[in-house]
DNA sequence: CCAGTTGTTGACTAATCAGTTCCTAATTCG
DNA sequence: CGAATTAGGAACTGATTAGTCAACAACTGG
């Protein structure tokens, strides 16, 4: 009962995340959700309460379209090593076509590590990658795909860690040579 | 000629440094400036011209104590591998010891990709990082610490990647076994 | 159709923002 | 000493900030 919502709820989350994506959540101001997301400013405190909490819907949105879409395609995986290098000369081509973006959640880590609750957020998902790629890289060692005395895990957090790395890099130097390269030599650390 | 400064100008831009890794620009008020510079408002305007140009000084600050520390380092490295790997750790400490400051060349990367300035500042730094781990890896090669086989330039740019990837996770998940594993994999690249 | 409920809207608020101004203080040079 | 120059500092500016509010609109159940 009660009139209708007259935006779609899931579009603003989405617009919102666009926006705090580009700009960081300091430089978005209220206006600029406003104006991005074609609602008023009532409507706009009265579906999502704060800046705060609409930002936290919006980094969970991205942690659910993205890091979970990674994470699916780990877990389905025949083959470890192609789908890795796959997804991580993927992250780069994004870099190059539209740098100033990057990645949210490590946006997210660096310019929020004094907010709990972002970081919280942030921590679990990594948290989520670094387990799916170990299950993945597991998968490959019994299967002869990886040699046997490696370690799933060990290799797992560092293709995480590096992961966030070239996500920076790309930000700060775009260069398709030099992100090529990287990941290069962090595949052949599987070996 | 004139009356002369009652403050050190050197010693400010190292406050101004240290507001800014920790809280970001956007988060930084002029307000927490003057109180945290202890210096009237007029004063930090006169010295410094505007919040930008303080930001852009205390950024290049941090560049040349920070980044240049490491690149005399390893332009002096006899044996190039152990001095990587002590390197890594000791930044994994300071992350562990501090996880909410991270790295300001991190944070100027990933919160202001929109202000050409800083993200010429941040790339000319990373690839001076770069430059010096090609050059350590190119004298490892000849001197056979390193694999003939061995392409320095690419191990340069992964390692520069992984670097940043590292400090990323540091702020995200201050988690030591994580971050060691991580680097004892991204050392074992080397080889 | 009417009461109750919820959404929409734009004007409003108090606080804070970055930056300026103007007067005083402290120095050097002649 | 006095003119010139530069720094210090508090009060001030207009703009912008996040968030609120009250009047109005649209829907449902009775």
């Amino acid at each position: 009962m009660g009139r209708p919502r007259t935006f779609d709820i899931d579009v603003a989350v989405d617009r919102a995340m666009e926006l705090f994506w580009r700009q960081g959540f300091e430089a978005t101001s209220t206006e600029d959700l406003v104006e991005g997301l074609g609602i008023a400013r009532g409507s706009l405190y009265k579906a999502f309460g704060s800046k705060e909490q609409l930002y936290a819907m919006a980094l969970r949105r991205y942690c659910q379209s993205h890091a979970e879409g990674l994470i699916e395609l780990l877990d389905r995986a025949e083959q470890v090593r192609p789908v890795i290098q796959a997804v991580l000369l993927e992250l780069v081509e994004a870099d190059l076509a539209d740098p100033e973006r990057g990645c949210l959640l490590v946006n997210a880590a660096t310019e929020r590590s004094a907010h709990p609750d972002t970081v919280q957020q942030v921590s679990r998902t990594m948290g989520q990658i670094e387990s799916a790629l170990a299950g993945a890289l597991e998968r490959a060692r019994v299967s002869g795909d990886i040699a046997a005395d490696k370690n799933p895990r060990e290799l797992a957090q560092f293709l995480t860690t590096f992961l966030q790395g070239l996500r920076v890099m790309g930000k700060a130097r775009a260069d398709r040579v030099f992100l090529e390269n990287a990941v290069k030599v962090a595949v052949g650390a599987l070996d």
